[in-house]
DNA sequence: GATCGAATTTTGACTCATCAAAATATGATA
DNA sequence: TATCATATTTTGATGAGTCAAAATTCGATC
């Protein structure tokens, strides 16, 4: 059985993996600081996972998943975004307080049970975030969406997905009305200023930097 | 925050204490057996318990909880039943497998979840296999029970407690209608072959062992 | 090509939890 | 009281995961 540790990385590698603008390569530093551990940390797990056949690691160049370390990180995920399922649907928790509690939950949970909570929720394709999640076999689907910051001027959308899990951004968004599965409106994009306008149900528009705009993810409904 | 060993060594050394019969106090050689470790990996643990304060540690005589390690120890039951419980009534999961789950989602769950969990319960004093769950405030009310062996033939019972986990014996004992909450009748006491006989609901009587019978605590209604 | 700064790797050390096996203490019995 | 079986403790070792700091390599620039 991997360690809670090794899932980690591997979950964190294929998230930064995502992130990684080109050529699917993660490098020590970038995995020891979504680690939060120093270089030499990063280094020798890299080793020892590499070990593990969970990635291909080469030397001053940096690690990647191997189809067997993928499979692995893909299972994390789906666990870790089952359970913000069940906390928010079945027990009420808030979306913005969930992503800590998976962060621990999901190295603790049996494949049964995990079963049974997917059954519960009726298979959901997306967590609370958005967020799709792994089927059983491994796959997961990626919708293709857009950014808040890319969507035309006056355009109608459907907020899809939120990419930052920190509380006080999830606050935030939920405040303005821009979580999941809501509808609103692209109002102006300020260059100068690096600044989007939307606007959502009933609600007084809200200007919000690029960067926080791009973390918004939308499918575009009409523009 | 004491690490996952140290809770399940708190939580093992507390029910071995409740099962000692006399002084309360826990062998090397018990609490290795049950925390399935060689003594002497049980004696450096009752040490390093000891250096934290959670256990008084008597060279050659044996270990006993403080007053800080008893509240952890009951924490961590409480977290364990509480768990069961949400397994059992809100996942369907059946009584007899939620305990190795509980087993290890009780390491990872927080305070904040729990009370959460407490309260969507509805606050429940037992948990599915009748044993009694903490309080938030570390108080814990054990009912007075009585052994099956020792009811009166003839006497009619409600049963309350069953005081092991092995989920072939609770299958047996689901399988004739013995779980906490149902009614039952004691038939007879057969001391020579060290055997009990009871019946419930519409089911034949059932003869077991008394070391099975031991093991179901009941409340009398009549005798 | 030589040099410099940044990233990476190596080294040595540490903690936690564990084991096997050797050494020692305890308590009962002769 | 001497002995013996059993329980306990000690000792030395191991693996996982980590850090700090020293050593090395890379890649870009001069």
């Amino acid at each position: 059985m991997p360690s809670s540790t090794v899932e980690n990385y591997l979950k964190r590698i294929y998230i930064e993996q995502q992130a990684e603008p080109v050529g699917d390569i993660v490098s020590m530093k970038s995995l020891a600081g979504a680690m939060g551990v120093t270089a030499g940390t990063a280094t020798s797990m890299a080793k020892s996972l590499a070990d593990s056949k969970f990635v291909a690691y080469e030397p001053y160049g940096g690690v990647k998943l191997t189809a067997r370390g993928r499979s692995l990180a893909l299972r994390v995920l789906r666990r870790h975004r089952l359970i913000e399922c069940l906390l928010v649907e079945a027990l009420g928790l808030d979306w913005s307080e969930v992503h800590d509690e998976a962060e621990s939950l999901e190295h603790a949970i049996s494949d049964k049970l995990l079963d049974r909570i997917d059954e519960f929720l009726g298979f959901p394709s997306v967590d609370p975030h958005g967020d799709p999640i792994p089927t059983a076999d491994g796959e997961i689907r990626q919708s293709a969406l857009t950014a808040l910051t890319e969507v035309q001027e006056g355009a109608e959308v459907r907020i899809a997905r939120v990419l930052d899990q920190d509380e006080q951004f999830l606050r935030f968004v939920d405040r303005h009305m821009l979580r999941p599965g809501t509808r609103a409106r692209v109002l102006a994009h300020d260059h100068a200023a690096e600044a989007v306008t939307v606007q959502s149900g009933k609600l007084p528009a809200v200007t919000m930097g690029r960067t926080a705009a791009a973390k918004i993810m939308v499918e575009l409904i009409k523009s």
